[in-house]
This record gives C-alpha cells, sequence and structure tokens, in this order.
DNA sequence: TATATTTTTCAGAATGTTCTGAAATTGTGG
DNA sequence: CCACAATTTCAGAACATTCTGAAAAATATA
C-alpha cells in the first residue's frame, strides 16, 4: 500500500477518519468505506470496496447499507451493468449536516424522552417521604434538559446556517463567541 | 431494584445514561458512575458505587479514575476517614463544557493534523501524474478543514457564551437559525 | 517501624462487536 | 421458466473491550 504520494494521503486519510470513527461507536470499516467513497471522484462497486480495504463481500455488503441507511452514500445504476454502484455525499456541509442529524435523532430524542419520563416519575413519588432528594433529582433532570434545549438550537444554527455556507457560519459564530 | 418512585427515576437515568454513552464510544460503567455521582446530593465512596452499580472494586476504581482524568468528578477527604469520596461536577453546563473540551482535543485535534499532513503529501506528488485525482482529493481535505474550523467555532462559542448562562445562549443560537 | 486500611494493578474470564465465507435470496436477460 | 450474476444473510470465527478478583502497592495510624 502506498504510503507516499497522492495515494499515500489517501491511505492516511482513509485509515484516520476510521479510527476517528471508531472512538465515536462507529465501525472503523463503515467509516473507512465511507472515506473512500468520499475521496474517490467516480462511484465504486461492492468489489472496488473489497479490493481497497481488503475485506469480505459480507462485511462490505453490511456496512455499504448502513451507509445508504445513513444517507451518507447513494445508489447508481449503470445500463449494461448489473452492478450497483455507490457514490457518496461529496458536499462536506451536507455531509456533516446529515450526521447531525442522524445522531439528534438517534441519541437526543432519547435521551429527552427518558428525562421527561424521570420528571414525571418523581412527581409521582409521594411527598414528604424523602422530599429533598426528590427535590435534588428533580433539579438535575431539568438541568440536563435544558442542555438538550440548547443542543437542538446548536443543531437548528447548523441546519438553517449551513445553506449560507460554511464560512459566513464560522465567521457568524465567531463573533458570538466574544 | 426500584422501578417506580424517585429511586425508580434515578435509576432509570443511571441507566439510560450509560446506553446513551455506549453508542459515544465511552465505557458504560463509566457512564453509569458519573450519573449515578451526578445525581447523588452527596459524595459517594468506591463501595458505595460497587454496593449501587454491583460491578466489581477493580472495575470501580478504574473507572473512578478515568472520570478524574476526564475532570468529571473530584476527590473527596475527610478527616477520620481513610476512604475517598467523589464528587461530580453538579452544573451541567461545566459539565458539557468539559466533555466537549476533552473531545475536541482528543479527535478534532487529530483529524485536523492529519487532514493538513495530507495535503502537505499532496503537494508533493509530482506534476501532471495524475493531476485530476490529486485536485480532487486536495479540494476535499480542504472542505474537511474547513468543516473543522466551523467545529472549533461551535466550540468556542459554547465555551465563552456559556459563562453568561445556558438560557442566553439557546436564545442567541435561536436567532441565529432564522 | 509495624499494622491496618484503602487503592491500584493486571492476568485471565466474560462479554460484546465485527468480520468472514458460504448458502440463500433476489433480480435480470434470454 | 431457467441460468446466471449480484446481493444479502447469518452462524461461527476472530478480534476487541471491559470486568473480576486477588495480589501488590500505597497510605495512614499508632
Amino acid at each position: 500500500m502506498a504510503e507516499s504520494g497522492i495515494e499515500g494521503a489517501k491511505n492516511l486519510f482513509v485509515r484516520r477518519w476510521g479510527e476517528m470513527a471508531a472512538t465515536w461507536g462507529i465501525s472503523r470499516t463503515m467509516a473507512e468505506i465511507h472515506a473512500l467513497l468520499y475521496l474517490s471522484p467516480d462511484p465504486l462497486c461492492t468489489d472496488d470496496v473489497m479490493d481497497q480495504l481488503e475485506v469480505s463481500r459480507g462485511s462490505a455488503s453490511t456496512n455499504l447499507r448502513q451507509l445508504l441507511n445513513w444517507g451518507l452514500i447513494q445508489r447508481e445504476h449503470r445500463r449494461g451493468d448489473r452492478k450497483e454502484y455507490f457514490e457518496a455525499e461529496k458536499d462536506a456541509w451536507l455531509m456533516f449536516e446529515t450526521i447531525i442529524r442522524e445522531r439528534r435523532r438517534r441519541e437526543l430524542q432519547p435521551i429527552v424522552e427518558t428525562l421527561e419520563r424521570c420528571v414525571e416519575m418523581a412527581h409521582e413519588e409521594p411527598r414528604s417521604k424523602a422530599d429533598a432528594v426528590t427535590k435534588a433529582y428533580t433539579k438535575r433532570f431539568s438541568d440536563i434538559l435544558d442542555l438538550c434545549d440548547a443542543m437542538n438550537a446548536v443543531f437548528n444554527v447548523v441546519n438553517k446556517a449551513g445553506r449560507r455556507g460554511l464560512k459566513p457560519l464560522t465567521k457568524a459564530l465567531s463573533l458570538l463567541a466574544r
């Protein structure tokens, strides 16, 4: 495998993208496939992925499907060719938007629901019995709920402001950070 | 284990916090200990953690140390007691700040360094040979770098604006999101 | 310093995740 | 409908992570 030049750069990026994803609870292979497709000027088929990353057909298939589920890649059919080709979203901004939308849905949503349920349960507790503890817990639950609101606000900024491009957003945020 | 009332709410929260952390690449037990300490009005010692979460002394010790490393909990000594007690940061905002500061350091930093190295390597590639590909890759590398700048901007907003409280920040962001 | 208590460490066990490869399924053109 | 090419599925293997429990190290007390 090339370790220098443009192919070296590609391999370095693919590997790092995979490592980073692993710390985010996303499988290394899924992220490596994504990085490969993101860089590739042309769509790749399953066999291309198998060859370049040296993974099995099963793994390639499963991970490609997951990337489709995330909405990070798309299928492409070609006349006179039975194979399916895959192409990644090339707009880094749209890609990021997709990722945080999915993470909001998969992670922020459930914790918010749980917290609301926790506040409810705290209210069901009979008065006087361990009242101080009930109050303390309730306060902490709603503090985290407020935090979730803030995160939702960040997500909304990212989604809405992104249309105007990455650079303007970065600037606007820098001003806010004074 | 209580499934209703205030203790039920506590257990529900602790479990959910652990599950959520797992999808973030943080060990379930570490997050459960953190949730337990976050809710607890008083500091807890290693044995409290072992009893309440039914984990071994080794696991409790290792995970408590990791939480100390993250800066999410603090030690507390008590006169006439040899045990160490642990207390979590109770300010949800400071807690969040700590988490994203750590994640920036551990994750954003390395990918930025790698991307810069990738751009360098692309420039080392001899001209004319696969020039179109070199240009395409370089474009994608710098697109992701721009994205990292945007994320850094978000982090800065969060760090700086947080001092003024959570609610004002949420409001300011909502305005930006129009 | 000797002793008692608590914390840390770490080899091996238990658990959880991802991959492989072959079989089953799906879809296509003749 | 058949033969073929491609994709999906899934049981078991390989790998990675986390936990346990006991021994070693650290720390405090007298």
